[in-house]
DNA sequence: GCCGATTTGTCCGTATGTATC
DNA sequence: CGATACATACGGACAAATCGG
């Protein structure tokens, strides 16, 4: 549901755009006119538009309007892009996501996991090893470390379901920032015997490492997510700062 | 040079957080003290915080004010994030970037390059095949397609420079936009060959294709970027919609 | 080349809502 | 409850770029 009046606008544009509304290329309605359509004001229009900017799918050009630069990607494999549970991807791929946990454990950060993860020393976590399955396939293996006093009624079951979920919904977080780097790293013996690979195929796996801040400013999660290479992509857009 | 307001007060709060003028989660000062600071508008200081939430330097909190959550990250291997031509990341990277073309024709798109750049069918194209080397070592080869009508003027010799640096600098192009698609995939022979790679280590690359486009909002370029795995990182930051 | 209309970019001031303490 | 801080929204002014006449 939007909830305020710009995300209402950024939101009708963005399926307009996603629909085929404006042909690729082609210039959006001048501020001017969006701002009688919705009946706001000229900034309200703005932000909508510079999120659709950052979103890659339009972009401005002063003096001439603003230009539709959309073009519908090929969903196939598993896409990722800005901050998605494993849940809500499978969702939207239209795919039979399952997740099963191999490990749930509660411990406490010394100086190396502290080094590692960004949690500072003697920071209770919890510490989760999950398997990704779509469609039946083994896709990522994960390792998740949660800040145990933010979340301390985090279960087996949960983390079996959606953790994500279970932080929105029932404890009311909001998830907002997630700082990641990826890397190419080669096939360890876990992965190897819970994601099936041969290795004479691919020897290596995309990794992911994220760090997640709620709407309090705090990091809450560490994660590492190891993706089945064939199966992995990931997609970004940059703008360049003059 | 910092060309507006905004951004020089992003500028400048940029460099306090970098140089550590802010300790990590602390809170900046308030909107209404940096009105003052920088004689200004709120919302100006507004835009310029904007700028470093979606850089991940800080997080706003209603109600509280704007922490900082930056953390340095160790710079070592080939960093890349935002957009950014390999001789400015090599500088950034305080290190010795050459690069060395091995193909430089002009061609037509047919109905397969069309369809896999995303260049109409008929553009007259650059295709250029370059290796980038950092202090000595084969790194990445790239794939480049440029617009020809654009840059009629582009050389093997400026090919072997920079090709951003001659499209900011002599033609006064703006680079604004880059949607990145990021994959990982198998070593081919050419790759064995030019990145002088040992297939008993990684035989896998990862594989960045990016279609750039310029501030008049025209696609100018299509890249295919393989990276030696093990030189490899990319950074990157996701805010969540709600 | 100039001029004027259109369109986006920057900046300001103000009012009101909402969250935190 | 009040003070403080960020979030949303409105309106207006001027600059800069584009385009057609």
């Amino acid at each position: 549901m939007p909830k305020t009046k710009y995300d209402t606008i950024y939101r009708d544009l963005k399926t307009k755009i996603e629909t085929g509304d404006y042909e690729y290329q082609a210039l959006l309605p001048s501020e001017h006119v969006l701002v009688q359509t919705y009946d706001c004001s000229r900034n309200t229009v703005r932000r909508a538009i510079s999120r659709l900017v950052s979103d890659g799918y339009v972009q401005s050009v002063q003096g001439k309007g603003v230009r539709n630069i959309f073009q519908p990607v090929p969903q196939s494999s598993f896409t990722m892009g800005g901050i998605e549970s494993f849940k809500e991807s499978a969702l939207r791929n239209h795919q039979d996501g399952r997740t099963r946990v191999i490990l749930f454990t509660v411990l406490t950060a010394d100086k190396k996991i502290s080094a590692r993860t960004g949690f500072p020393m003697g920071t209770q976590l919890f510490y989760i090893q999950r398997i990704h399955y779509l469609d039946g396939k083994a896709l990522i293996i994960n390792h998740n470390y949660f800040r145990y006093d933010i979340m301390p009624g985090l279960t087996r079951e949960i983390a079996e379901d959606s953790v994500y979920e279970y932080l929105e919904q029932t404890l009311h977080m909001t998830i907002v920032n997630s700082k990641r780097i990826m890397t190419v790293e080669k096939v360890t013996e876990i992965d190897e015997k819970y994601l099936e690979l041969n290795l004479d195929d691919y020897n290596c796996l995309a990794v992911v490492t994220s760090q997640t801040y709620n709407s309090g400013g705090v990091m809450f999660e560490y994660t590492q997510s190891r993706h089945r290479p064939d199966y992995f992509r990931f997609q970004d857009n940059a703008t360049r700062k003059i």
